[in-house]
DNA sequence: CTTCTATGTCACAAAACTGTGACCTGGCGC
DNA sequence: GCGCCAGGTCACAGTTTTGTGACATAGAAG
């Protein structure tokens, strides 16, 4: 785990709480302001910020709101009052989550780890239909762990049509979203790229499984 | 706004939150059982549910796994208890955030509203530093609102770097990572590749604002 | 069954992409 | 200042990708 940034200025709960994190197998850097908080997320990118709302100096929802205007690192406010204006404040903020102390430390890290999760699901480089695997990181795409070349023009298509499950996508639309025309040509052209991806990704091209032709209005993607 | 899904077995608090809710601007659907709630996230697609935790028949936490299994969908957990144990179990179960009633409905609203508006923005197809978009749903790249044409061998070595943002990558990695080779030839190939990103992206490809050359080591890629 | 139309299929030429090797340049140590 | 070497630049040919038009086929309507 790359490391938590715990901001808290009251120096006993800030040792508690990263003596606790540490114990839970987190690895972590504690701060007393903002400023210095803010240093941190500059120069090494923490994997999760946890701060307290009331700093000297520069407040929580401020330093929440600096951190990210650079960055889009998940943060948890830490808050002794109850307030819940407060949490709304520090929510639109751009806070992850809001945890009013005292905390547990079991809890925190139960909150840790959702956000965490939350996130890398939310981000994940990967969608997987079935034995169909789009690593948009990677942009590579495999079928039953075997890797299918696509080229850039059917990526885009399968992207385009995955991005709308379940969804009918007429040819016209795909025409403006895949290969900008705009004229509305009637021509084959969706309909090879979609055949040169079906040869591809189709167990049984004449039996779809993945792209469904939708007769008189276009294509539509869904799973298996 | 596509549709909030509440399941709630009381009576008045389901009718009052739907009421409130309604009020804010969403549009609400409210059932008082999991089946029920299972069976509306598999016919329509909610934008995110709000479970009550305790339900006749199956329970909240084990609706929420059941719902995670079939969809990444954000879930919100509401509670009587403020039982800490309860809340890391509803976390565990997938949750993406866990409230305890009595709630205020201007609270709940900002509660939805920073689970969407995370997930909108963690699941962003786009990357953006200063001038520079990288849409990766549509696998274009913008500089300056002014669509840059890059070819795939380019927008995978620039993702790839743009992956690991301020690391420098060696030349090796890169040819690993992008190319699949795995012998270490010495060639021009990268630094080629990298050349003809830069004549597109670099507003002086002499002096690079984005990927940095770090002599003897490789290249890095860190926003302006 | 017949006809009509939307879609599937295919081959091919034009266009784009890619890797390579040759040569140039500029930073660095001496 | 000199020489060395990592990296920059470039042109080109081999390869891949792409759009097109012609033709085949299958589903729907009558």
């Amino acid at each position: 785990m790359a490391g938590i940034l715990l901001v808290e200025d009251d120096l006993s709960v800030r040792t508690g709480l990263e003596l606790a994190l540490t114990r839970q197998g987190h690895s972590v850097t504690a701060y007393g302001t903002g400023e210095e908080a803010l240093d941190h997320v500059r120069a090494r990118r923490p994997e999760i910020v946890i701060l307290d709302v009331m700093l000297p100096g520069i407040d929580g929802v401020e330093v929440c709101r600096r951190i990210r205007r650079l960055d889009s690192l998940p943060i948890i406010l830490l808050t002794a009052r109850g307030d819940d204006l407060d949490m709304v404040v520090g929510l639109e903020a751009g806070a992850d989550d809001y945890v009013v102390k005292p905390v547990e430390p079991r809890v925190l890290d139960a909150r840790i780890r959702a956000v965490l999760r939350r996130l890398e699901s939310a981000s994940a480089d990967r969608i997987s239909f079935g034995d169909l695997v789009i690593d948009r990181g990677a942009l590579k795409v495999t079928l039953a762990n075997r890797e299918i070349h696509l080229t850039p023009t059917e990526l885009r298509l399968l992207l385009e049509l995955v991005r709308h499950p379940g969804q009918v996508l007429n040819r016209r639309y795909l025409l403006r979203a895949v290969w900008d025309h705009n004229h509305v040509a009637d021509s084959r052209l969706v309909d090879a790229c979609v055949q040169r991806i079906r040869a591809k990704i189709e167990p049984v091209p004449a039996e779809p499984v993945f792209i469904h032709t939708v007769r008189g209005f276009g294509y539509r993607f869904s799973p298996p």
